[in-house]
DNA sequence: GTTAGCATGTAAGGAGTTACATGATTTT
DNA sequence: AAAATCATGTAACTCCTTACATGCTAAC
């Protein structure tokens, strides 16, 4: 598939900002949280944790913790200060890749550590590059559209509306940040709005 | 020997099953059939090319073409009668990856070459996929609705909402299918959906 | 006392990208 | 003549998955 590095170095930066915790959890958590794409293999992420402390943005420290099995060895992550850093730049940036699913479903997941400046900044760069996407997706289509069988147009046309649906969400979360209001689905906090 | 991903070597067969061709155009038609992602490196095309040769499932044939270069020295690709069984038997499996997004992607694609038990059995098989994550997000959703911050329910709604929408374009395809009804043409009729 | 879950890792290898290397032919 | 496009390929590198290896703790 794509890059996860990045995208995974990210969310695992990000929920470790939130609570500092041994891998075998923060595994389950980036699934949870991620929910999105399938599976992280133990394979990717523990040399990923060890490039990260080898960096100096995490800290390993061995820990009989409070969890169920207090006596298993374990050992914690926490971020340095480099760490910290490092997340709040990556989390905030435009270089190559910044708008792949992946990295964009993990930068969603962790707007609630970002400011609403850096989250308009992500929803318009992903709003644009799905409108790339979408404007590829239409020359092509009308430009073979009878040299292409019939599944063949049912499916890209499938794709097209599942495009132009997210980029109607996209709108609707940037008008929203815009306002100042949070996206309040279910919460039970305020519906501050605008005063 | 190198055994390269499932879905770019269905691809590859399917297409030059149509029309043989020689790599440059392959892939370029590869990119505009598949539409949905983004681009093919030669990296990946021509080393998967060969193994496919070598396996003795196409042959080369030094070709100086009716193309646009026509003396430019280029190796037009078609498939053995080994290479049609191979594409039928692959198009038609079952196995692990047999479902995945790209995988389905470029099986719909193909659909014009197969029959019509096979087209459902894709469809439904893709259908079923598709429940499993949904089955799995909705869990995750209901056990840790207060957990999750905001931003991070919003995603996964939206997630959610893709998916449900994509099952019942599945639905759709598979009732068509059973009704023994083409998938409309390239008609101007109505694309109602629901709505 | 065996099965299931917790917990950390490594080795081999698959699948692909990027960048490079080479050269022909057509267009400007 | 330069630039663009056609055309084929390779080498190095990246990132991840699978399968293995190890051992503790809880529950049945």
């Amino acid at each position: 598939m794509a890059k996860r590095s990045a995208a995974l170095e990210l969310a695992i930066l990000g929920v470790l900002a939130q609570t500092p915790q041994h891998g075998y959890e923060l595994r389950k958590r980036l699934i949870s949280v991620l929910g999105l794409f399938s599976t992280i293999s133990y394979g990717a992420l523990y040399p990923t944790l060890k490039s990260l402390v080898e960096r100096g943005l995490l800290v390993e420290q061995d820990d009989i913790g409070t969890g169920k099995y207090p006596k298993r060895t374990r050992i914690t992550y926490a971020l340095t200060d480099a760490g910290v850093a490092y997340f709040n730049e990556m989390v905030a940036d435009s270089g190559p890749g910044a708008w792949d699913d992946d990295t964009f479903a993990v930068r969603m997941s962790l707007f609630g550590q970002t400011e609403v400046n850096t989250r308009i900044h992500i929803l318009q760069g992903r709003r644009s590059r799905l409108e790339d996407r979408l404007a590829n997706l239409q020359t092509n289509l009308s430009k073979g559209r009878e040299r292409l069988d019939s599944y063949t147009l049912e499916l890209q046309q499938h794709g097209l509306d599942a495009l132009e649906r997210e980029v109607r969400w996209l709108n609707e979360l940037i008008s929203r940040e815009q306002a100042g209001g949070a996206p309040t689905k279910g919460s039970p906090e305020n519906v501050p709005g605008k005063k």
